[in-house]
DNA sequence: TAACCTCTGTACCAGTTGTTCCGGAAATGT
DNA sequence: ACATTTCCGGAACAACTGGTACAGAGGTTA
């Protein structure tokens, strides 16, 4: 038999399979390794589908029967429990195949992530937290040409757990109809990366100049709408590809999300009966 | 059933079992769980006892049959493989410092990245960039209420890199002049995580009854269009919040973005070095 | 539309597993 | 040393598991 732990080899054989097959691969990988204990029945369940497909599978994995698949299964484990420091992520790099991309760039995010939560203070992310739970004034969001799709996510979020937030379009520049309804002491939360676009510098400066608290999410070379900013949280972006990845902005939103819930929780709860969509 | 662990029961019973039944429990414990999960025969045989004295081990552990035993077995291993995303929400229990929060976020968000690089295969991966990148067919984005931003922002990265992209409401369900011009041999992204939408089952639904390629991402309990789905691409989501993490969704797009950016190029530079034709 | 092919679930068969029973061995007390 | 009790393992039995053949469903092509 070949070398290979079971679950290389479920990557590896998984162009191969079919529909139903592959349901069965992700039903494994999904609780990896304990569901390949259970007798055929159960596996296949689990996987919504029969016991028959789960056999298919196990064969196209290269294992002669069911037993033989599970005691493959059980050596990799004794493997694994045996060197109690490999435990976790110690995977061997295989080089040399572009198949590694995936892990390749969620690596790279990581470090990103990183050196991101180096570099906001927590006080800031606090501050920003708190004010927008406080739930005074209004909030307004509205980003790029990018990071507009991160503005509109956490708007459908923040709408959820507080009344007032609405997302303007930062590229029609500092239109009068849509600063009508902004009053001093709002909150404005500006998404600007590099390529910054000078119509989100001039709305910020409108937003300013009428005494909204500007909080600016942007990169680590800082977009220049932070001269308007009251507080800025900056992001590491860094990737040696084409584009810059704003997944970190997106990470730092759904950060603040989930800390804004926390702070009004209360609040929360009680909208979250009432604005269920259809 | 009682509570406490396999482990700890054989502790507790160690007292109460007789010679050959001391031998099992210490050939249990010696490659502990693994063993376990062997079918009596060998069970026994590694502890030079009888499967009749291994059966009367496991009586009096307090399980009814063998297979119980290995069902308790394999639910506390599957306890102890889900224990890693846990420690990254062990240290939360201490309130009082709450400027931790970010690392403790961005912690657990890495601990998902690492979780879905495992359960994504590469090939279904590259399978999907490599599709995107020929070009041939248009390509459909939608996604439910939250996950219609990450369509929202792949569309905006695709529409610079190949021709034809285009965003349609999921939540519009299938309405016929949204599905007007889509053609066979077409290719469809749908973003669904957990409350899934209905309607996006519908319209997905619709999709693939006109042969569309309907790649489907979303979280690791996998939405109901899987079954109309090519390709599924799981992310994992989880934590102990009101709402799950659409981080790693985020990044998974812009893992594709990137690696699809990479294969237009090449293809490009590939047409003119050597004149390849379709 | 019709014919074809692949795929998938059901039904059934065979093999293995788990379980029990009982004879004998070992140990203990008299 | 004997009797009694406890314990152990081999073997028979029954339940269940894994394996396979088959037919229907779904999708593809002409």
């Amino acid at each position: 038999m070949e070398p290979g732990t079971v679950e290389s080899r479920v990557h590896e054989a998984m162009h191969r399979l079919t529909a139903a097959e592959k349901r069965v691969a992700r039903g494994l990988l999904a609780n990896y390794p304990t569901i390949g204990f259970a007798p055929v029945a159960e596996f296949s369940r689990q996987s919504g589908a029969s016991a028959a497909t789960a056999l298919r599978f196990v064969a196209q994995l290269g294992y002669g029967s069911y037993p033989e698949f599970q005691r493959a299964l059980r050596q990799e484990l004794e493997e694994r429990v045996k060197s109690p420091l490999q435990r976790g992520l110690a995977r061997p790099p295989a080089p040399g195949r572009d198949d590694q991309f995936l892990d390749r760039f969620f690596h790279q995010a990581v470090g990103n992530l990183h050196a991101t939560a180096r570099r906001i203070p927590s006080s800031e992310f606090e501050a920003v937290c708190a004010r927008i739970a406080d739930g005074k004034g209004a909030c307004h969001l509205f980003g790029g040409r990018f990071t507009d799709a991160i503005a509109a996510y956490t708007e459908a979020h923040l709408r959820l757990i507080r009344p007032g937030v609405r997302r303007l379009d930062g590229r029609a520049s500092s239109r009068n109809d849509q600063l009508l309804d902004v009053k001093p002491g709002d909150t404005a939360i500006v998404f600007d990366v590099r390529r910054y676009d000078p119509q989100l510098v001039a709305t910020a400066a409108s937003l300013a100049a009428r005494r909204v608290f500007v909080v600016l999410v942007t990169d680590a070379w800082i977009s220049p709408v932070s001269r308007h900013a009251k507080i800025v949280l900056p992001c590491e972006t860094g990737t040696d590809r084409t584009w810059d990845a704003n997944l970190v902005l997106f990470a730092t939103m759904e950060a603040l999300i989930a800390r804004t819930t926390e702070l009004c929780w209360a609040s929360a709860s009680n909208r979250m009966g009432l604005g269920e969509p259809s």
